[in-house]
RNA sequence: GGCCCCAUAGUGAAGUGGUUAACACAACAGCCUUUCACGCUGUAGACGCGGGUUCGAAUCCCGCUGGGGUCACCA
């Protein structure tokens, strides 16, 4: 039995795209439930394109989702190095090596003949390179190399036929070989394009399970044969289907919350993105939906894996972070949400602990904490009929009557506490001989200013205190007169 | 446009020739002797269309339609 090793394959963009880290953990998890190994290679070939801090980026991200790779630029290991733009002279070596085999050849035309060639093709898109270099004669080539000439390598394809190829999650794939191009393996700078790279590191590295977006399914073909051209055995391809951001549309970093970094800025927990982002294009084929990482890596399997797109529901995504906001123990809610309250509670009189216990079983995302509580410091101001409840028969005017009993009770009161309170009005409440909502109901606008609150009617008031709480139902009380009469 | 791929409710999905076609989110309704939330219960909602094959198709084949990908010295 070989090791199974998978890699992931960054390019250093600056920014972790959540559809990247669903590829990075399906990566992680094909390793792991198969105890293999895991790698993360950055593949830095395109050198205009070079973000600075990208790194960093890359490694924060993989830290933070748990996914540990067992070797990489950072942590090392036996196959180094593990960045490309460092492996020049390895590409070079392989590329002369199909050269002298005669499976490539380079090519001396310029880019300026190859756009305009493209360009004057009757239909855009449908060009292909013509080949024009690849019948020349090796003297001649030779012979413009050693004169400095600028040229490229390319990978020679079959004349005729087909190719076939196997992909884990499609199936059996075959292909034209009209369809291929004759494609760059190393540009003028030396540098690999990606295709070749890929293949070569591939191959060096000891890369079992190739994962990648469907997007390379289509160049898929062109691997096999450079594998074939080299003798190396074909791994096993896995593509991946994209995300989608609602049917037809692409999840962009235009849209503004695809990348990773924004969710996580946003409140969502590390755990309920990976768990929300493995099952958006895998099934586990039970009805099981809450996943740990641990658990994933024991149940992960290929045969779960979704052959068509699927659409990034942010509602859901919602309710599953509930769902482990909900799992967190109350020091690690607080510590979350901690930075949200003070935004809003900081310098206020607001007992923060109580504020906390109200809100974990109410919260779906952390950064929406300050608008839930903002009411506490500050009254919003409300339409009047908010105070009015279909469900206990409460117009207007009733309203009116309860605040104003409900006011008179809680002026009473010598202490402030939610079972005083709560006592207080439920006596309110039979002494009127009237349902408890025709009560609480107006009571709670009235203090808030809202039909939601953290906490119920009781808990508010305890909050906000007597003697805010008691302005803020005179206040009620006086909007409510006002509009009756 | 060529080529490749895909197609079950609004969304994620189970299903692999015979099922009342799961489940989850969302929606709606009810309950939880106060709202909201949580929880519970229930309702509505799907096999894109047309042909075959078969005693029998969501499941197999063909066409159509729709969707995705690709066609760079980008990855």
């Amino acid at each position: 039995m070989t090791t199974v090793r998978t890699r992931f394959a960054p390019s250093p963009t600056g920014y972790m795209h959540i559809g990247n880290l669903r590829t990075a953990l399906y990566t992680y998890l094909i390793a792991r439930v198969h105890n293999g190994e895991f790698i993360l290679r950055i593949e830095d070939t395109d050198q205009g394109r070079y973000v600075d801090d990208a790194l960093v980026v890359i490694y924060n991200t993989m830290q933070l989702a748990g996914l540990e790779y067992d070797e990489g630029p950072d942590v090392g290991g036996d196959y180094g190095p593990y960045v490309q733009s460092q492996r020049k002279e390895i590409y070079a070596k392989h590329a002369q090596q199909l050269v002298d085999s005669g499976h490539a050849y380079p090519c001396f035309c310029t880019l300026e003949r190859l756009n305009a060639a493209r360009e004057s093709s009757i239909t855009a898109g449908v060009w292909r390179y013509d080949r024009h270099c690849r019948e020349l004669n090796p003297t001649e080539a030779a012979r413009r190399i050693a004169a400095g000439e600028s040229y490229v390598i390319r990978q020679k394809m079959p004349e005729s036929g087909t190719t076939t190829f196997v992909d884990a999650v499609f199936g059996e794939i075959t292909v034209p070989n009209s369809e291929l191009e004759d494609q760059v393996l190393l540009k003028a700078d030396k540098m690999p394009t990606y295709n070749f790279a890929n293949v070569v590191d591939d191959h060096l590295m000891g890369i079992t399970h190739v994962v990648r977006g469907t997007e390379y399914l289509s160049s898929a073909p062109k691997y096999n044969l450079l594998y074939d051209a080299f003798g190396w055995e074909i791994p096993t391809y896995v593509h991946l289907t994209p995300i989608m951001r609602e049917p037809g549309k692409k999840l962009s970093k235009r849209h503004g919350d695809a990348s990773f970094g924004d969710f996580y800025q946003k409140g969502y927990l590390i755990e309920a993105i990976i768990n929300y982002i493995a099952l958006l294009g895998w099934s586990p084929g039970t009805k099981q939906e809450i996943f740990s990482l641990e658990e994933l890596k024991q149940q992960f399997s290929l045969s779960g894996l979704s052959k068509s797109p699927a659409v990034f529901d942010t509602k859901k995504l919602r309710w599953m972070n509930s769902v482990y906001i909900r799992q967190l123990s109350v020091e690690q809610f607080k510590e979350y949400g901690q930075p949200y309250l003070d935004q809003v509670l900081q310098g206020s009189a607001i007992a923060e602990d109580k504020v906390i216990e109200l809100l974990q079983s109410r919260v779906e995302v952390f950064s929406e904490i300050p608008q839930m509580i903002e009411f506490l410091v500050s009254l919003p101001d409300y339409q009047v009929e908010m105070l009015c409840h279909a469900k206990t028969d409460t117009g207007l005017p009733e309203a009116l009557e309860s605040m104003r009993h409900s006011y008179t009770a809680l002026l009473s009161l010598k202490t402030w506490n939610v079972a005083l309170i709560k006592s207080t009005l439920k006596a309110t409440v039979k002494s009127l001989g009237v349902k408890t909502g025709r009560i609480l109901w107006p009571l709670r606008i009235a203090v808030s200013g809202q039909e939601s609150t953290p906490g119920g009617a009781y808990d508010i008031l305890e909050l906000l205190g007597q003697e805010e709480s008691l302005k803020r139902l005179q206040l009620g009380i006086d909007k409510a007169a006002q509009a009756v009469k």
